[in-house]
DNA sequence: CCATAATTTGCCTTATTTGCCAAATATGAC
DNA sequence: GTCATATTTGGCAAATAAGGCAAATTATGG
């Protein structure tokens, strides 16, 4: 594959990957309803507070979501909006995912 | 957090996975345009043709591509169109997030 | 300055993913 | 049947990601 396609698409996938862990996908569904501090993440999720610090870091590198500093904590939120979008797709996909594998399951008598 | 929550950002996560890899990212951009078949791919991209299969599989389980067989060859196809939308999306914020990177490389020499 | 609270970073161990090779499987031609 | 081609599968080593804990950092209030 040429040299520039593939970083095109190491760049993509980096920016997927961020999304791809079910604790990051909780947080920019509660980013996008409103901002919140690590704290309250933390609480919300219950891992440890170091854990949820790294995630939101490495949805903050890839540029999903940004932070504010207010006091003593920093509040993050929701920047690319679009990817609620994808969220969409994501479930159509799994909802028609899970009708076909029904299927197949009760089709499974006939031989 | 609660359990069905969790479940349903699995899933979502599990799906987004099979997404976070430049190659399987490649694939869907190939088969978005028209099905070709894994020795295709595999000449396009130069890997291993085992290597190729399983990207190819992991994107099937997920839901995203489906096969055909012809012959003694498998066609595979973009199925869920609405990840072409997503990579919309994605291109957006990689460019928009280089443009603020770089202003910060620019601006770096003030205190 | 000291104490406290919120957050981040470094280190470490464990789990997952990747990609190649070789072997197995499937399909069609002869 | 055998042979050749296309694809998938299993196994294994290397690379990468995850999460907990402790230590470092930062800001606030006395």
């Amino acid at each position: 594959m040429d040299s520039k396609l593939k970083i095109k698409y190491q760049m993509r996938a980096e920016l997927i990957k961020a999304l791809a862990h079910p604790t990051r996908l909780f947080i920019v569904d509660e980013l996008a309803k409103e901002s919140k501090c690590v704290c309250e993440l933390t609480e919300m999720i219950g891992d440890d507070m170091s854990t949820i610090s790294k995630h939101l870091s490495i949805l903050k590198s890839a540029g999903i979501i940004e932070s504010e500093k207010r006091g003593t904590q920093v509040y993050y939120k929701l920047k690319m909006q679009c990817v609620l979008n994808f969220f969409m797709c994501v479930e159509t996909m799994i909802q028609e995912h899970l009708k076909e594998q029904m299927k197949i399951i009760e089709g499974k008598g006939k031989s």
